[in-house]
DNA sequence: TGGTATAACATGGTATTTTATGGGATTCAA
DNA sequence: TTGAATCCCATAAAATACCATGTTATACCA
């Protein structure tokens, strides 16, 4: 039986001088109660940096491994992607993590990030950034209403 | 085997100055016979604030994880939208759980908030609110008798 | 059935812990 | 030995746990 963890809310840190930023507390509870790590990479279709479980990674390898075919050319350049830019975060003893400057850059992150909650995965943004996606989304949502029959099924 | 369990009845209590607020008892049982949490989320459609069990969240994201691929955009979108903005809430010794600002402003709760059960899930509105929504779906009942079809089939 | 004792509940207040975050010291590698 | 990464300490604010009280609901008993 697996145990329940998501990643929820949306949480603003300062980022220091340093690159440091305080990983959410809630976050952190995952991770040390699944004796896990984090691993986030850059976001393939947005400006803001992703970050999952080591353990969703390795699922992903996975199902790659399984579902496509071994030698297919689209199995290559997503295992590309992903793993090589993919990277181990851990935090001290304060609860911090230290982004590396790819990250931050492609993200766009100065002195503040902000946590998106996505379940299994989350993200970082940019305030500014994350601000106008929400609001996108929000309408993106609200027009296609349909999306949201799945949560239906919840028993 | 699943257990029952159903959030049911109204019932209106104190918000303080801290945004502390008794989850209804009823509603603390259901949560401890479980051994889950109390998750909430401001509502797509009403000023109100959400509540759900932590276990429906969970289900949802696995659905989400299996039912589309890892790059689809629909994906993306939803998960930001609901787990961007749910939050766990565990009660105290007393029973009380601590709102955010963001989701009282939400449902414009000042000093009272009022827990309106709907089976798996439950609202929580302000009083004002909550009356005029009350008559309004009463009316929109007695106008168009509702049809509620239920799909039988083995629980 | 009526009355009382008991338990549960909501709620105000206070104490304790956790969290985020700044700054400095130490270590490590180029 | 300089720059960067890691660790440790300090602090303010926020979240959480704990205690106390009046009130209501429930159980119990004559």
């Amino acid at each position: 039986m697996r145990k329940i963890f998501l990643f929820m809310d949306t949480i603003f840190n300062k980022v220091d001088a340093k690159g440091r930023v305080s990983l959410p507390a809630d976050y952190r509870a995952i991770v040390k109660e699944l004796s896990t790590e984090i691993v986030c990479y850059r976001s393939l279709t947005s400006p803001c940096i992703e970050g999952c479980l080591e353990d969703s990674l390795d699922k992903l390898a996975t199902e790659i491994e399984n579902s496509t075919d071994f030698f297919s050319e689209t199995q290559d350049n997503l295992t590309n992607l992903i793993f090589g830019d993919a990277k181990r975060f851990s935090f001290d003893s304060t609860g911090r993590i230290m982004l590396t400057e790819k990250l931050l850059k492609h993200a766009n992150i100065k002195d503040t990030a902000v946590f998106v909650g996505k379940g299994r995965k989350f993200q970082i943004w940019n305030p500014e950034n994350w601000e106008k996606e929400e609001t996108r989304i929000r309408a993106e949502v609200m027009k296609n209403r349909p999306s949201l029959k799945i949560q239906k099924d919840a028993e």
